[in-house]
DNA sequence: TATTGTTATACTCTATAACTATA
DNA sequence: TATAGTTATAGAGTATAACAATA
């Protein structure tokens, strides 16, 4: 029985194989949304909707570009997110008195006490995902991608608009 | 008139709003997935099929449901990226003649020869995205987030059938 | 004229189940 | 019976353009 084949395809083990760390984060990050996903939905929540309300609490209110930007979710994407949201009184838009173009986007009482439930299994699944690395070497890896998200400031698809560069 | 919400609003440049991990990787890679498509368009390519190529060109040839690990691909999914790939002369498939079941997949030398092109492209758009971080720290990153791929083992959505907890 | 939010739409990605051929 | 690959399909996520209201 031809022993090479099994070996490469059952390898599995450990292969040292350096992959380029974009594509490795873009890896993680997808596993990283499964899992937020499978331990989220029993308490009816998405992740994207998850880190909007996180966001809402620790950012205080904002209008929905600002809070589009710092989910890096499109604007208009953003609508059906908080139109869902706030149908189940999670969050509250109201117009800005000082310019009545802006929605001023808040996390209700409702919200807030959601919350707490779902920080708990967010921070469950987000302790087994790193449970590699101990706490220290989680803050420095919070921090680099802190860095990094702050740096790169996430073009955002609409803010591409009128450049010369493709895309 | 109410600066409050003003500078809640346009803040913008120096928040230190520390947010979960967890969340912070999924938005950096959906981040990185996006400047990759947009790189890689001219080329053809898109980051799924640019990452699959350097797994098989630096991994070896292997089984498709190998590959589906690796990359944390559904192997439903894989189908048709291979299709594709294989479309244009990038790999190739041939039965495994120890086991007929399965496809050993292999990068085409027109494929070797694509990825020197689109290497250079990657490499440019990670450089970018990493901007923030010094050699040292990039290094750092990669093993950090290595160690997280390894560990969590990604379970892809496939392996957990027939288990207890939901999903 | 530019910006905020909205709607509609097309496109991609992901998940699930059922099928086949081999084992 | 179990596994590798395939197909089909539904669902979630994403990108794009056009529009109304306001600045």
């Amino acid at each position: 029985m031809p022993a090479t084949i099994v070996e490469e395809t059952c390898s599995g083990a450990e292969q040292e194989l350096t992959q380029p760390a974009g594509f490795l984060l873009a890896q993680l990050g997808r596993a990283m949304t499964r899992r937020y996903r499978c331990a989220l939905s029993p308490i009816g929540l998405k992740p994207r909707e998850t880190h909007a309300l996180l966001r809402l609490r620790d950012g205080g209110a904002m209008s929905q570009q600002a809070l589009g930007v710092a989910l890096d979710i499109d604007a208009s994407n953003l609508v059906a997110l908080l139109n869902d949201l706030e149908s189940e009184s999670l969050i509250s838009r109201r117009r800005d008195p000082a310019d009545r173009r802006r929605h001023v986007v808040e996390v209700s009482k409702r919200g807030t006490k959601l919350l707490s439930e779902v920080e708990h299994a967010a921070a469950e699944v987000e302790d087994d995902f790193f449970d590699a690395l101990d706490d220290d070497e989680r803050v420095a890896l919070q921090g680099l991608l802190s860095r990094v998200a702050r740096s790169a400031d996430v073009p955002s698809p609409a803010e591409m608009a009128g450049e010369d560069s493709a895309c």
